[in-house]
DNA sequence: TAATTGGACTGGACGGGCTAGTCCATTGCA
DNA sequence: TGCAATGGACTAGCCCGTCCAGTCCAATTA
């Protein structure tokens, strides 16, 4: 019985069904527990009580255990796929105690890093690319998924090819444009582009997934620029 | 109560310690077991079932649930790096139906792909890289540690970077020979050889790891050539 | 050769602990 | 008053790790 932060009124004066506050509260509970622990670990009473909410009303909610996490992992992912919208990592939650000096122009969304040479456009996309796709709590739902998708394959078809696929997209149409003022030669931008994030991101993601000390930021500049250097190197006019 | 394969006779007429080919039998079932179902899951009763040997058997010979599945990877990860070694993917195993035609030539160990141009030497290694890399029980092995290395840290350094170094190093002198020669002009083989390892595997360990298909193999060829143009064409002299 | 010894192994039972999911009497907003 | 939520008890089940009576076998002793 606790007595903070009422849940029951939710902004209008609404008839009430079950109560969007408290599944709200379960999700974002479910995401914690099974991010921290995984699914077999995860215990369904530790998760409602971190929710502040009886078992019951988490059964009530979603049914079961695997439909739970099913939309924890689902929730999160929208949580990942919006900062990474937003171009920035850290995306609207508790956490982020301050915008660190990563970034500090206020670069929109989906800029198109038409300023500046080329290299020094490929180097700052790289450098977003890696912020948005190492934020702890994206590698930890990465490492989550990998660890249950083949006990659970409806987590599959979104996060395998999503995540890197729009990266792709947008860095493809740069080299487009780049190509198109003649400041580089890019014969299939498409495949130019899926090489680029390619060898930004692998070590980040090796790194990420085994634990390893999550990639220094001078080991991130060097990656962003030799990548950057291989393909001026390669495609230069 | 079996009969089969009488266990005692250890070849001369040991004093008998605590049986090895039992050992290894418990061990084979614990890496059978465990990348199938992952640690938690993974039951001792099955492992000992599966080992045809009594629980007990197993406590005697690794005390501790934990201490099995340390080993059992440790088992799991050398007999990868012996398969990784021999430059095949199949390693002495019941497995391993038959040799498939992706490599029809008997190409030795360690040798030094340094026939033909360099387009179709990289081309050439990047196969040899992808077979090792993404075979079936290497990639599930993976992501075994990936899920559990958070919970039992002692999982961490021989495989967050044993596997790409040593292909790193190989390529590296591979890229050095050929501008000693001067074929190609590659100013820091080191990078260039991490670029190229980063080119080529990471499509396949993505779709490995999310358990999509395993990166059919006409992917696998536009994979490695298109990385072999992109080096190529940055390197030329 | 025959009996004995001692260690490895078996198999089945069991304690203690944890978990998913259900039930229900009660509470407290709207 | 009605409905969501509560909280605690409860069932049924799994699993780790231990225990133990008994088997099997190589080496040793008689």
């Amino acid at each position: 019985m606790r007595t903070d932060s009422g849940p029951r009124r939710s902004a209008a004066g609404r008839p009430a069904g079950p109560q969007p506050a408290k599944r709200q509260a379960i999700l974002e509970a479910a995401v914690a527990v099974f991010l921290r622990e995984g699914y077999t670990r995860a215990s369904v009473d530790v998760i409602a009580d971190e929710a502040r909410v009886s078992k019951q009303t988490v059964y009530n909610h979603f049914g079961d255990k695997e439909r739970l996490f099913i939309a924890a992992v689902e929730e999160e992912r929208e949580r990942v796929a919006a900062g990474f919208a937003a171009g920035s990592p850290d995306a609207p939650g508790p956490d982020a105690p301050g915008p660190d000096g990563t970034e500090p122009d206020g670069t929109e969304p989906g800029e198109a890093y038409d300023d500046g040479d080329a290299r020094t456009a490929l180097i700052h996309f790289g450098h977003r690319v890696l912020a948005v796709l190492l934020d702890e709590r994206a590698s930890a739902l990465r490492r989550l998924v990998i660890a249950e998708v083949a006990r659970h394959p409806s987590l599959r078809p979104a996060c395998a090819e999503g995540e890197p696929q729009r990266l792709v997209t947008h860095l493809a149409e740069l080299l487009g444009r780049r190509t198109a003022r003649g400041e580089l030669t890019v014969p299939e931008p498409a495949t130019a582009a899926r090489q680029f994030v390619a060898l930004i991101v692998q070590q980040g993601l090796y790194q990420s997934m085994y634990g390893t000390c999550p990639l220094a930021d001078a080991q991130a500049t060097a990656v962003c620029e030799s990548a950057a250097d291989l393909l001026v190197r390669a495609y230069r006019p």
